[in-house]
DNA sequence: GGCTTGATGTAATAGTATTACGGTATTCTA
DNA sequence: TAGAATACCGTAATACTATTACATCAAGCC
């Protein structure tokens, strides 16, 4: 397994890369992940998680939807909000609150909280070690008494592609 | 039960306060930042901002329209959206993506980015500084490339009066 | 006054998410 | 292995969030 730091993790960010293969591997970490926790990896679940790992992006819920539908499966919002939040108690996806969208997790397995990166321009969403982040957030939290369970941190902004194409 | 250990930036966050009083601080920093920019306060305007500095905690647009439908302005969604954006522009309101949903701020004027701190038990929200989390979060962010033009920080969990009482 | 600009209001529609309920498949256990 | 319990899938209906399009009105300017 793979160490979380940061160069390790951010390397394939926006760097070209094979698809496939990295869809390969989040389907295989999907594979184990649901294993070890006694949950069933369905058709109808793997093909969502299939689907965003393809995009490669934040997908809304209901495009999502339309794929499954036109490919057999339900073709009402619960179908996919239902895969979706399986896939997100299993870590193997994440919501975007900023965009009210999903993106499948690219390090799935490794305990991580990320930092989403999302492109404005072209929509790609990254992730990005937030460990620091979230250590000086927790410091200056603590200080008002607040118990903090979940922080989420979403930055907005331009890949390195876009930021070059203007 | 006070917990004021925080910096002035914090300490009456969470803290038993006036809210008469935080709440005309906020309509006359209105008044004097809307003039500043040569904007206008007008009635509606100056009433979503009154009824977000009253109900402290974060609302969503349908709740103000409904608050101000009722005192005799217009019944339809862009009536809320509108003053809403227009409160956004000139930073007297926050929006929390987690929520989606409306909260005033609370430190009008002074330039800041907070953390939004969430209740999820009485749904009060609290603002927290963030630069440093803000500064370590840039520096892990720009080892990708990613230009980062904004990030928003909001952290779930459970305000002290809410931790104690379970 | 007549013009321009910005603010307000309504109607219609688009986009996101949940609840309720019934049927089917899988797993568990006697 | 039969029957019960549970988890899963599908649909219908509805609720919640947000935007577009267009008409009207008020304020400031020449």
């Amino acid at each position: 397994m793979r160490v979380d730091t940061g160069a390790a993790f951010t390397d394939q960010a926006f760097a070209h890369h094979d698809h496939a293969h990295c869809a390969g591997d989040g389907l295989a970490a999907a594979d184990r992940i649901a294993r070890s926790r006694g949950a069933r990896l369905t058709p109808v679940r793997r093909r969502t998680l299939e689907i965003l790992l393809e995009a490669h992006r934040a997908m809304g819920a209901y495009d999502v939807l339309e794929r499954l539908a036109k490919e057999g499966f339900g073709k009402q919002p619960p179908v996919a909000y239902r895969a979706l939040e399986f896939l997100l108690d299993l870590g193997l996806v994440h919501r975007i609150n900023r965009l009210n969208a999903f993106a499948a997790c690219m390090h799935p397995g490794q305990a991580h909280n990320p930092a989403f990166l999302i492109c404005r321009a072209c929509n790609l969403v990254a992730e990005a070690p937030a460990a620091a982040a979230r250590a000086a957030l927790e410091t200056a939290i603590h200080a008002t008494g607040f118990t903090v369970e979940f922080a989420s941190l979403e930055a907005v902004g331009l890949c390195p592609s876009c930021a070059v194409s203007r």
